[in-house]
DNA sequence: ATACGTGCAAAGTATTTGCAAACGG
DNA sequence: CCGTTTGCAAATACTTTGCACGTAT
């Protein structure tokens, strides 16, 4: 089952019904797996010669990440980025080139188990980490 | 030598002069380390009697970033937060209240070690990293 | 004196919200 | 049908930019 069938059966088992809106930005999270900020979303969308209102983009990422079909990540240039959850995919963060903007997504087991030590130990019942390594990429040093 | 004062040096050292909004913003800095946004910098100057367009902040807070005098982080709220760099102060990272907002900072070797770790087996000349937890707070568990 | 610094206002961008019309089941 | 979903437009918030005036050195 692709992650769009499995987000569309996850919504209406939800008793969410699926209008044109959810369908076109599920339609779009599932071709491109990299981090789409909402106005990528809806221009791609349009490109597809689909229409939606930036609105509706808002709401269905919103309703998706709280079901978890899509994670949200902030890369730290003032704009939210989501992409999507696969059921098997490994947890992984990201590296963010300061001079090009460009984006690669890294996985270490060895982070992880130090992530969970600190969460554990940690005054707050932590629930998700994020982490986000700057600098400068191949092309860019 | 107080932050402060080590931060009037370095602008004057690197050719800067001190103007009142220069001032105004370093003061507030060094006596509030938590992290700020603009635009509550901007009111704690006004609130002690001086006065600063925002503008001005934002071009304060970003001198100070690049001089490395100050530090931007990112909390996933879709707005910059600062804080002063102390030379002596440990490298720390922050814990986030998804219920009520508080932030807390926190330090961890092991969790740093893997980080450096990662950091050189990336294909990115990695300068600086961000790590953040989110979680429910002792008060709102 | 004069180049640098500052404030204001306007513009730009991301995001949220109210509401009436459209539509899915 | 009928409550949910959607699009539009307006509102909100943060940030950036242009420009004229002020000021630190």
């Amino acid at each position: 089952m692709t992650w769009e069938e499995r987000t569309h059966e996850a919504l209406r088992e939800a008793g969410y019904r699926v209008g044109a809106a959810r369908r076109a930005v599920v339609s779009v999270l599932a071709q491109r797996d990299c981090c789409l900020t909402v106005p990528e979303i809806a221009d791609e969308v349009r490109t597809q010669g689909r229409s939606v209102g930036i609105a509706s983009v808002y709401r269905v990422v919103d309703l998706l990440t709280e079901k978890r079909l899509v994670q949200k990540i902030d890369l730290g240039d003032g704009r939210a980025h989501y992409e999507r959850v696969e059921l098997a995919a490994e947890h992984h963060h990201h590296l963010v080139c300061n001079e090009c903007g460009r984006v690669e997504p890294f996985a270490d087991e060895s982070l992880e188990a130090a992530l969970q030590r600190v969460e554990q130990e940690a005054g707050f019942a932590v629930a998700s980490h994020d982490v986000l390594l700057r600098g400068a990429c191949d092309d860019c040093r």
